[in-house]
DNA sequence: CTTAATGGTAGACACTCGTATACAACGCTG
DNA sequence: CAGCGTTGTATACGAGTGTCTACCATTAAG
């Protein structure tokens, strides 16, 4: 039924390989309606108008699909964001610059952040792994961003670190209602930004010798009257 | 072909009703693997040691037990949480003791959590819905709490709102790695402490209008599109 | 031309599933 | 007593599932 023969000089497009037709027909009914984990194969083969067994001679298990998809997640996610990071000299803009190109991204391919997300509370472990794996290295990138940056000066490489991790879980969680409310995507976007700014600036201000009691009581931060 | 008329003296405890068994089992199938809505009929009731058609005895969907689990989820955890706030005096502790009492009620019902973070990105939208409102009440406590402890002095409701909302997300979050990694507890609970406080003390120095905020905050939004 | 590997198809087996119908035991209330 | 709503059971049907075995088509190597 299908002539993929097809010599050209630059074709690939028309005729994608079985294994890539599984692999988005996996990620268009896993953002649709269920988990990745809850797919049939043979629902899968169906999506993909291929016979259900075809699904065996490329993986062993939905899991293992699973994985494949996540690297492939991985590596159209990190890839733009590693350019942005070259582009952007000034520090000034670098979060909000980033947290755009991270909803841009998920405007472009929207199936592939709501899965991630998703399954980083899903049911399987292994794929539950892979992705903080994915969530971590973005973390990297960002803390290295952070110091070379000196977006957020004289703070310890740890506590730097823990920062980007949770700025990075927070954005991508954020990504959800961004794609879920298109009429409040300004808003959720100042908010992250939002609360971004406000989570740098505090640890910096506690890192600069603020003493923890008056912290949470913050008296000596007098209100402006 | 079961002998069920062992009746106690006239307790509640060894024979909860049907109702109370489908959703107790409910919680552990959930919890154990996969999310509330792939859980078969047939399945429950085999675990719940019913009949699969008495399921319809008791509720229409899936959906419908989903709703009423949250519904337990929500009276459970937010009950203790006033209660402890009526009894925290000194606003110095009350952020670390907030985040206590809800891990030690995590460690109490690890199930309930567990599902309930699982499906706040789970496939059913009212399932969700409902999660969400049961975060967006616990943050108004919180935001009432911040109000009235004067914990952050100053702020405008609807940043406080906004703060109280993201602290109560990734505290829930966190709840998770909590129970999933035993050994790394102390750890988890000095990084959400440390995340909470940094958020407080940095939006308060960006509201006062600190030189320190003018670092990292004066960044620019690009005009929407 | 033979051979083998790779990717895809077809059919069949033994399940599990949701749900419909019918039936039994119970506590009410009259 | 009868009547009735509630809760639980037994059975059965059709649809969908995972996976096994066998078969076909194309490609590349010998």
């Amino acid at each position: 039924m299908s002539k993929h023969k097809d010599i050209g000089p630059q074709d690939e497009a028309a005729g994608p390989t079985g294994r890539d037709k599984l692999l988005a027909a996996a990620l268009k009914l896993a953002a649709k309606s269920r988990s990745l984990s809850t797919i049939g194969v043979r629902e899968l083969g169906r999506e993909a108008g291929l016979n259900p067994n075809t699904f065996y001679r490329h993986f062993n298990n939905l899991d293992d699909l699973s994985m494949a998809l996540i690297d492939k997640l991985g590596r159209e996610l990190r890839a733009p964001l590693q350019t942005l990071r070259r582009s952007l000299t000034s520090r000034e803009e670098n979060v909000v610059r980033t947290v755009e190109l991270v909803f841009d991204f998920a405007k472009l391919q929207p199936e592939v952040f709501m899965v991630g997300v998703r399954e980083l509370y899903g049911a399987s472990q292994p794929v539950r792994e892979a992705l903080r794996k994915v969530i971590d290295e973005v973390a990297g990138d960002l803390a290295e961003d952070m110091r070379v940056m000196e977006i957020t000066p004289g703070l310890d490489d740890r506590t730097a670190r823990e920062l980007a991790e949770v700025v990075v879980v927070q954005t991508f969680h954020s990504t959800l209602d961004y794609l879920e409310h298109p009429d409040r995507r300004n808003e959720i976007l100042r908010r992250v930004v939002q609360f971004i700014n406000a989570l740098f600036v505090g640890a910096m201000a506690i890192h600069a010798g603020l003493p923890l009691a008056t912290m949470v009581s913050t008296q000596k931060l007098k209100k402006p009257d």
